[in-house]
DNA sequence: AGAAATTACAACCACCTAGTTGGAAACTGG
DNA sequence: CCAGTTTCCAACTAGGTGGTTGTAATTTCT
């Protein structure tokens, strides 16, 4: 018989989980190894086998939570409206599931600049930007990049800042749509208005 | 003579200002109660008499640098462009000190919903809702929170995601001035959509 | 089958951390 | 000048923290 042969991937997997989520709701200096390890039902030696200490654990939750970010939810379309959908898509996308904006900010700000999985990460952001002038024609790579810093900073400042949302707004039941409404709108007056720039460079 | 009077509020202002570095850079469950005692200059002893524990100190702390975030940078004038010219003075506030954002999203990480000082930053969102109604008159007052919301996310978020800045437009020379033409554009925009639709309710 | 390598884990360790204490120095009221 | 109170601080503590180690079980190689 084979008693029980040993999966080596399933139990990295499930180190990732756990420390995906810790992190997400604790951060770096707050997240606990031992908590971790428990969550995971795993002796915590391993994390320290398989990623090396507490540092690179977090930095391969990063990278394998946030090198995709981008991905998940693709730009779709051309024009102005496309640029909006996508924007709303996200916001959607970080209501339901708030680890990656938590966890981008996390990694802002007790990482500062220093930013893992840079080849990675680069690039996924170079295809969103081409994506952006490919639905907004004409549009410079500067600009592009600002609208998408926009679109991420609205999307993913909400499930962050709850509080602020309660202080501003005052909650009510329809209170997320109507705060997704306002992302979208604002994302398509500037992402039209940049269009129409683009097609006519140099008026008054 | 008098050898050296005992100056309690020197202390607690001394205490206050290390911990409010100290929070800023390194948030709740990273800041070390040695450190601000040791950066003050003062027994940390003089924390648990004066705040309390850890906790309650990073309350003092939000309490003293954000209950007047909202207050520091007034809304002056009015009309779209005076909603944009607040998020162009708003940003450069943050860009120069970053304390309050960085304390604000620590908060948000770090404490979610759970918000402390309600009162106080209560009348400062309202005084701030106010200001913008009466900047864009006839704009409603989910509508005004809604477009404050979003001047915050925008000014706030860009010193404390300093790398997706440098992944999506790469650094550059006049780089700042750049994001803050973009936030100000989109705020303005916004704010004018607003306004318009405030004057004729119910067009098509 | 047997040696070598890999995976697993309980116990362990050195250090750090928030919070406490006992008492000295400085002020205050009489 | 003398209790009584407040401010201050060095030293301490109890428990937590990231990280290691010694060893046993399992797999692989030949």
């Amino acid at each position: 018989m084979t008693p029980m042969a040993w999966d080596t991937e399933r139990t990295k997997a499930l180190l990732l989980e756990a420390a995906t989520s810790e992190f997400c709701t604790r951060g770096l200096a707050g997240a606990r190894i031992d908590r971790i390890a428990a969550e995971a039902g795993v002796n915590k030696e391993r994390i320290y086998q398989y990623f090396g200490n507490k540092n690179a654990l977090f930095d391969a939750v990063i990278v394998a939570a946030l090198s995709s970010l981008m991905d998940e939810v693709p730009i779709e379309g051309s024009g102005p409206e496309a640029m909006a959908d996508y924007a709303g898509r996200l916001f959607d996308h970080h209501q339901k599931d708030a680890t990656a904006p938590r966890l981008l900010f996390w990694e802002g700000l007790e990482r500062g600049t220093e930013v893992v999985g840079l080849p990675k990460r680069m690039a996924n952001c170079a295809s969103k930007v081409n994506s952006t002038i490919a639905a907004l024609p004409g549009v410079s790579r500067e600009d592009a990049g600002d609208l998408l810093i926009t679109i991420v900073s609205l999307c993913d400042a909400a499930p962050v800042l709850p509080a602020l949302d309660g202080l501003m707004a005052g909650g009510g039941p329809d209170r997320t749509e109507r705060r997704r409404a306002a992302v979208v709108r604002t994302v398509y007056l500037t992402a039209a208005a940049l269009a129409a720039e683009a097609q006519e460079p140099a008026s008054a």
